[in-house]
DNA sequence: TATGAATGAGGATTCATTCAT
DNA sequence: CATGAATGAATCCTCATTCAT
C-alpha cells in the first residue's frame, strides 16, 4: 500500500505547506480561487489576481511561477482533500465486512461528509469541474487519485456485494458511473447551478442515496 | 400550444438559414466547433479559427460581428435542436393517459433518440456543458428552453404518477435532477470523458433506465 | 485672363457632371458629407457611408476609386464654388473705380451671398475647415483657387484703396487676414459652434463688416 | 474665489504630476504631441507613436488606458495652462477701473505673453484646434474653462466700457466673437497656415490690437 | 452597372512574464 | 521579498479595396 502512503505523505506536505503559507500568498490564492471560478481559469488575468489580493503583479510570479502553475496550486490540494476520507480504513472494512446496509450507511456518511467540504469549497469545486477538460495535468492528477486508488476498492466493494447478491448485476464501471452522476449531479446542482435556492440539505443527501440504493438493489 | 408552434418555427427558421450558408460559412462553423470543444471558447483564437476553416480572418467578422456571436450561433441551434423533440405532442399524452410502464418505454425512446444525436454532435455537447457557466446569453437560452418549456411538462406528467402510487414521494424538482443528472452523467462519461472505450451503448442505456426506473419507484 | 476661364470651365464641367450624377451617386455623395461632416474624414467607414447611402459597398469604388477621391469629390467643386462669386467681373470694377464706401457695401454684398451659400452647404463647410489641415490635395487645390486667383485681386484693390488714403498702412497680407478672420470666425461660429443659437444674421453681418471696416479705416 | 484657488490647484497639480513622468512617459507623450499634430488623432496609429517614442507598444497602455485618454492627458493641461492667465486678478481689476487705453494695453499684454506661449507649444495648439470639434470631452473642458469662466468676466468688462460710452453698442456675444476671430485667427494663421513666413511678430501683434480697438470703438 | 462576399493588412488593446530597483 | 514599469506577442476586430457574379 505504498501508494495510499504516498498520497497520504502528498496530502501533509500540502497541508504543511498550506500552513507555511505567508499572508501574501494567501490573499493571492484566495483572489485566484475566487476569480477563477468566476470567469474561468482561461478568462481571467494574473492582473486582476493581483489587485484583487492587494499585491503587485509581480508578487504572484514570485511565488508560482507561471499563471498554469498558480491554477494547479489550487486544485490539486484541494482535490487530494476531497478524495482523502474516502482511504479511511474503516471505509474498506465496513464495505467488505459488513451486510449490505451497511453500504447505504456508509454512502450517507460519506456524502454528508463530503457534502459539508464542497459546501466550504464551492468556488473550487466549481473549478475544479470548469478546468478539468482543458488541462491535462488536472486529468493526469484525477487519474491518479482517482482510477488508480478509489476505483479499484470501489469495485472490490462491488464485487463483494454482488457475491451476496445484494447488488444489480451490470458491470462495476456503470455502477459507479451512476453513483458519481448522483452525487456530482447533486452537488452541481445545489453549488453551481443554483446555491440561492431554498434547499433542505439533509432530506436532498437521504433522497439521493434512496434514489441510488434503490436503483442499485437487485431486483 | 403556440410556445410550441414559435419554437417549431423558429426551428424551421434556423435549419433553412442552415442551407443557405455558403461554403466559407460552413468551414467557418465547422473548425469553430472542433477547435472550441477542444480548447474551450476563451482558449480558442479567431486566427486560428480561420487558418483551420481555409479563410482569413477578416471572413469570420463578416459573418459573426464578435466571437461571441459566432458562438452563440453555434450553440443556440443545437440547444433548440436537442430540446425539441421533448415536445413532440405525444409525449405528453402519453404520460398522462398510460400505465407507468409507459413512462419507462418513452424515456428509454427518449434516451436512445437523443443518444444518437449526442453522438452525432459530440463537439457540440461538450461546448455547451463547458461554456453554459460563462455565458449568460446561453444561460438564458437554456432557461427559455428548459425551464420555461420542458420543466412544466415535466412535472405534470409526475404529478400524474404520484397520484397513481407509482413515484416515489419525493419533491419533483428532485426527481427531475436525478433523471437528468443520470442522463447528463451517462452521455457525458460517453462522449466526453471516455470517448474512446468500448462501449455497449444499447445496454448502457437500458441499464440507466433501469436505474432510474428503479430508484425513482414507489416502495 | 486664361486661369480665369480654365477656373469658370472647371466649374461648369464640375456643374455638368453633377447633373449626369445618378441617383446612387447622389445617395453616396449626400451621405458621404452627412458622415464626414459628423465624424471626419479618418473616423468615418465607407462601409458606414455605403449602409447611409443604401447601396453596396462596392458601389461607392465603382464611382470613386478610393475614399480619399471620394472626399475630393466633395470638397473641391464646393471649394469652386464657394470662390466663384468673388471673380464676378464687377467685384473688379467697382473696387477699382469707386469710392470707398463702395468696399464696404462690396463686403456686404459679398458677405451676405457667401453667408447663404454657408448655410446651404454647412456640412460642406465644416469638412473642408476639419480637413483641410490633413490633406496636401485640398491645400493644393485652396492655394491655386485662393492665393493664385483671388489673392492678388484683393491686394490690387487694397493698395487702390491705400493710394486714395481709404486704408490703413498695414500689409496687404495682414489686411486681407484680419478680414478673412473675421469672415470665417463668423461663419464657424454661426454653423459650425453654435448653430442652434438664436442667430439675427443680418445684423451680424452688418456688425461684422462695420468691425472690419472701422478696424481697418485710415486714422 | 473659489473656483478660481480650485482651478490653480489643479493646474499646480498637473504641473507636480509633470514632473513626475517617467522618462518612457515623456517620450510618450512627445511623440504623441508631434504625430497627433501632425496626422491628426483619428489617423495616428499606437503603435507609430510607440515606434518615435523608442517604447513597447504597450507602454503606452500602461501610462494611458486608450488612446483617447493619451490625447486628453496632452490637451487638458494645455488648455487649462493656456486659459490661467486670464484670471490674473489684475485683469478683472484694471478693467473695471483704469481708463480705456487700459484695455487696449491690456489686450496687448495679454496677446503678446499668450503669444508666446502658443509659439512653444504650437503642436498642441494645432491638436486643440484640430480635435475639438470630434471629442465631446475636449468641449466639455473648453465649455467649463471658457463659457463658465472667462466669458461673464469678459462680459462684465465691456459692459463696463459701454457704460463709459467708450465701447460699440452691439451684442457682447458679437464682441468676443470678433476679439477672438481676430486673434485665433493670427494665431492660426502664424502658426498652422503659415508658420514658415517671415513673420515681424511683433508688429502683427500691434496691427491685430489695432485693428480689434478701432474695430470695436464707439462711433 | 451593381452587388456583397472575401480579403489581409493594420488597428487598439490585453496579458503573462521579466527584471531592475 | 516585494514591487511595478516595461515588454512584445497575441488578441479581437475594422476597413478600404477587389472581384466574381
Amino acid at each position: 500500500m505504498t501508494d495510499f502512503k504516498k498520497m497520504v505523505e502528498t496530502l501533509e506536505q500540502t497541508t504543511e505547506k498550506d500552513r507555511k503559507l505567508t499572508p501574501k500568498q494567501e490573499q493571492i490564492l484566495k483572489a485566484a480561487v475566487e476569480i477563477f471560478a468566476e470567469k474561468g481559469y482561461a478568462s481571467s488575468s494574473t492582473s486582476e489576481i493581483a489587485a484583487k489580493a492587494n499585491v503587485a503583479e509581480g508578487t504572484i510570479f514570485r511565488h508560482y511561477k507561471t499563471k498554469k502553475e498558480l491554477l494547479i496550486s489550487i486544485v490539486t490540494p484541494f482535490m487530494t482533500k476531497f478524495t482523502l476520507p474516502f482511504f479511511a480504513s474503516h471505509f474498506a472494512n465496513k464495505v467488505f465486512e459488513e451486510p449490505p446496509e451497511e453500504l447505504e450507511s456508509l454512502l450517507r456518511t460519506l456524502l454528508k461528509n463530503r457534502f459539508e467540504f464542497a459546501k466550504e469549497n464551492a468556488p473550487l469545486l466549481r473549478i475544479v469541474i470548469q478546468e478539468m477538460a482543458f488541462h491535462p495535468e488536472l486529468q493526469e492528477k484525477f487519474q491518479e487519485v482517482f482510477l488508480k486508488e478509489i476505483f479499484p476498492k470501489f469495485e472490490e466493494a462491488l464485487n463483494q456485494l454482488k457475491d451476496k447478491g445484494k447488488l444489480v448485476e451490470i458491470p462495476n464501471a456503470s455502477i459507479i458511473r451512476m453513483i458519481i452522476s448522483a452525487v456530482v449531479g447533486f452537488l452541481v446542482t445545489r453549488f453551481i447551478i443554483a446555491p440561492d435556492l431554498n434547499w433542505d440539505d439533509d432530506k436532498e443527501i437521504d433522497d439521493t442515496i434512496d434514489f441510488i440504493m434503490h436503483g442499485l438493489a437487485q431486483k
